[in-house]
DNA sequence: ACGTTGAGATTGCCG
DNA sequence: CGGCAATGTCAACGT
């Protein structure tokens, strides 16, 4: 064959969405068969294949993950990754093949865990501590913002850092803001309390050679307690 | 409204491929927010939604699984699950909308690891332990057949049970066939040998009680050495 | 119905 | 760069 080989998908392409009625085999980690059905075949621009019926939302019956080799004959579509398991689909039925450019996929966000714990926090600042009072969340300083500032019961400044993990620099980090706030007349002393889900070993250590004291808080807690107190009004 | 609300798509529908340039917000254990490009957006028969980029095989980027519902507005489609959970994609552009009846799937098959190991055990018995040649597989007892029976290098019979996972009923059963194996003065004595890809401290622990050896066998390494002396060939 | 466990997991994070 | 843990884990199986 002189000309190059079409039936072999590169990354790069289109998204091919095709109906089939076929069967399909996959040989790799384990054997799976799959009888004659009409099902949706996906191919990504990354190369990917996928085969999915219309139940079991979201995952797929079969699948072959990047890198992988589709070759695409009329009747049978093989795909094959550098571990030598392959993926055999049997085309006996074409209902639908379409292809459709998608264009740059500009990307997930997830909106942290971190800043929605600092939200639920800002609400219930006692969650932390017995009759803590929010001031303000994202409280300047000339070095950044501190998540909460927060005044205890006897009316004394806490400036509170919220991490998802504990980890030692988030401690350096309230170490630093603390400095900053001291600063302040107004606000003289602060103290500082160190917030995460979980807070390592290391972290706590410092933390305490640090006078800061540390709280893990349940995410999942934290949310039901709020939902608990939507649903009460 | 006197008439059925449509938009609200219920389960056993068809499957519906929607690519569409939109962007997609998700609230519940986190949040999550998709910019706005052209996507996927794949309605099963069950009434599950996902939104696939073309790439990332094969999870979509964000996703509702069942139970939940759809209310699809032309501009707008919103999920909701139960647990208040929602998924809000914003359609700005559709490009393509379709709906396919899908039929019955007959469901995966499964071909089990284990009996691809009792078959490749059986080729290779010395990949347990050296010297070791097989008698029979399924070797009959009047409680079931034992996977392999096999000699060591001295001639003794050597009982085999082989598991995907090594637990503690696997050897509990390997002991039961050793009792019958005994009775037969032409094997007895009958030695066990439990093979299994991961064997369970507790099941280890009491093979060790019961004068029975484990062996951890590495299935890819198998297959490949399987595969080796096909391709040497 | 609920808890436990495995999964062709994938993905991020840490050391 | 390789091992470990989390995942919007999900799904299947045993109690």
């Amino acid at each position: 064959m002189a000309e190059p080989d079409r039936s072999v998908q590169q990354n790069g392409g289109p998204m091919r969405l095709v109906i089939a009625t076929c069967t399909v085999d996959y040989a790799g980690r384990l054997s799976a068969h799959l009888p004659l059905a009409k099902r949706l075949l996906m191919v990504k621009a990354d190369g990917s294949v996928s085969v999915h019926s219309d139940g079991q939302a979201y995952k797929p019956l079969n699948w072959m993950s990047i890198p992988c080799e589709l070759r695409a004959g009329p009747d049978q579509w093989v795909v094959t990754n550098p571990k030598g398991e392959t993926l055999t689909i049997s085309i006996e039925v074409v209902h639908l093949d379409i292809e459709h450019e998608m264009g740059d996929e500009p990307g997930l966000r997830k909106d942290g865990v971190e800043a929605h714990l600092q939200e639920l926090l800002a609400a219930r600042p006692e969650a932390i501590a017995a009759g803590l009072k929010l001031v303000r969340r994202e409280y300047p300083t000339d070095i950044g913002p501190v998540d909460l500032l927060c005044r205890d019961a006897e009316g004394r400044a806490v400036a509170i850092e919220i991490k998802r993990r504990g980890e030692i620099d988030g401690v350096e980090q309230l170490v630093r803001y603390l400095e900053r706030l001291d600063l302040d007349g107004r606000l003289r002393p602060v103290r500082g309390v160190f917030v995460a889900q979980v807070i390592k070993p290391q972290a706590q250590v410092l933390a305490a050679a640090r006078g800061i004291g540390c709280v893990e808080v349940d995410y999942d807690e934290l949310r039901g307690l709020d939902t608990g107190r939507l649903t009460l009004f």
